[in-house]
DNA sequence: ATCATTTTTTGACTTAAGTCAAAGTGCAGG
DNA sequence: CCTGCACTTTGACTTAAGTCAAAAAATGAT
């Protein structure tokens, strides 16, 4: 639980990481921090738009709706990353005017979620001085570009059963990488990983997969059927990852 | 048609828009011009990145391709364009390690397709020197960022009758705002546009909407039943364009 | 523990879009 | 002006996924 902004919050931020700490109470100058609960917005897209966001703790949701209320969920935001950067260069010049939106809706997913907000003007001259981070946001923005590549690739190419099992063999080598980078860390050993924990609502799942809740409870028992998961509620136990890359494949 | 690459090439091109005769020398001292015929392949996804490429002429459909041989394109490219920036980005310095991949396929889709190939090292460092094409770049980007997100919002929240209305509008519009254009800068009156020309093979619009050839058949079909437009084979004559506009809000 | 509320699963049914095959249309080249 | 080939439309059918509703399970407060 923050209550004042710090510079080594923003020390964890790829983009800043490399800021003296002169450069830093810059950045602080035009940022502030705000905290909200989960189900709470942060902005809608079609909204003035502000700043740029980078999350410090809880979850973040960027999504669309359409319409007839359908949810579609672009991007699930965990801490030190940011969002919301589109706008700042989009038009520039535009940005001076006024005139720019968010380009998705962003909710909280958790409680006590924390952000920052950064002033787009602010940053934008900012940047124009240590223009060092100019490849840092190019780095950040051309990441975004293959992950929605692939999250087309993925929405247009592949069934539910194949979405789902791509879902699951990337968190299953997100988190042995990230147990990995632990045991590195701390120079430990830690006990092999089996399973993964869910930690977003099924619901969210659903809606990230391009799918409804049903259908996702009706792909997990088939997978289960198959004996190559075990669903736990939250915790899925991975009993055959070479069939599940199979599918993914 | 073009033997030679020429600084009068590139001032069209954005990104190099503001750049003096000598800079330019410098751009095309890294870079070469390639001619394509009609279905010929730029390079495919995951084949090592060489560079960024600008279109000069024709047309370049960037798409990917499931395992059963299912085509969907991400972008239809046209003059001007630069594509397959973001490798050049990602991970910056593992371009020097050639590691990187292109993350889309690339095809051309017009006769006589000229392109310009740019070294991707070569750019880099003219990149460091000249920095405020940093800018442009990251604006480049955004566009693209932007554009993605709304193709994700269509594909996941719109059916097809929907997804066809709002691309015929957007296609209206551009059709529209090329008129106005040429008007202002001739200083004369051309005739109201009523009609949309589709550059692209019905396959190729098929496959950008997400869909298949018979489907999209049947839903201009639809479109036309209604008294909405009417299909002169490439060419759509646009009878109700608030009609077209409500389908697709 | 017990009850109420939320979340998840299951079942029966509908529907949008895909598949496969055949018929129709148009256009380029001789 | 024909002929052949490619493109497009149409028809009949299948299928994956969505809808709606009810049952079951999990969660959490008292």
């Amino acid at each position: 639980m923050r209550n004042k902004l710090e510079n080594r919050d923003l020390k964890n931020i790829f983009l800043f990481s490399e800021l003296s700490d002169e450069e830093l109470d810059e950045i602080r100058n035009f940022s502030h921090l705000k905290k909200f609960s989960i189900g709470e917005i942060l902005f809608f897209d079609s909204e003035p738009y502000s700043g740029l966001y980078c999350l410090l703790d809880g979850a973040v949701k960027l999504y669309k709706i359409s319409n007839e209320g359908k949810e579609h969920i672009l991007h699930l935001i965990y801490p030190f990353n940011t969002f919301a950067e589109v706008p700042i260069f989009e038009n520039y010049g535009e940005i001076i005017k006024d005139k720019a939106t968010y380009p998705v809706n962003a909710m909280a997913i958790e409680d006590n979620t924390e952000v920052i907000l950064i002033s787009a003007k602010h940053l934008l001259n900012f940047l124009e001085i240590n223009s060092k981070l100019y490849l840092k946001m190019l780095s950040t923005l051309s990441k975004r570009l293959r992950f929605l590549n692939n999250h087309i690739e993925k929405l247009t190419l592949l069934d539910i059963k194949k979405r789902l099992s791509k879902y699951l063999v990337e968190e299953f080598e997100k988190a042995k990488a990230e147990k990995e980078k632990i045991e590195k860390k701390k120079g430990i050993k830690l006990k092999e990983i089996n399973s993964i924990d869910i930690s977003i609502s099924k619901n969210d799942l659903a809606s990230h997969l391009g799918t409804i809740l049903e259908t996702l409870s009706r792909t997990f028992k088939k997978l289960q059927d198959e004996n190559i998961v075990e669903v736990k509620g939250k915790k899925i136990i991975i009993l055959n990852l070479n069939k599940l890359k199979e599918y993914s494949a």
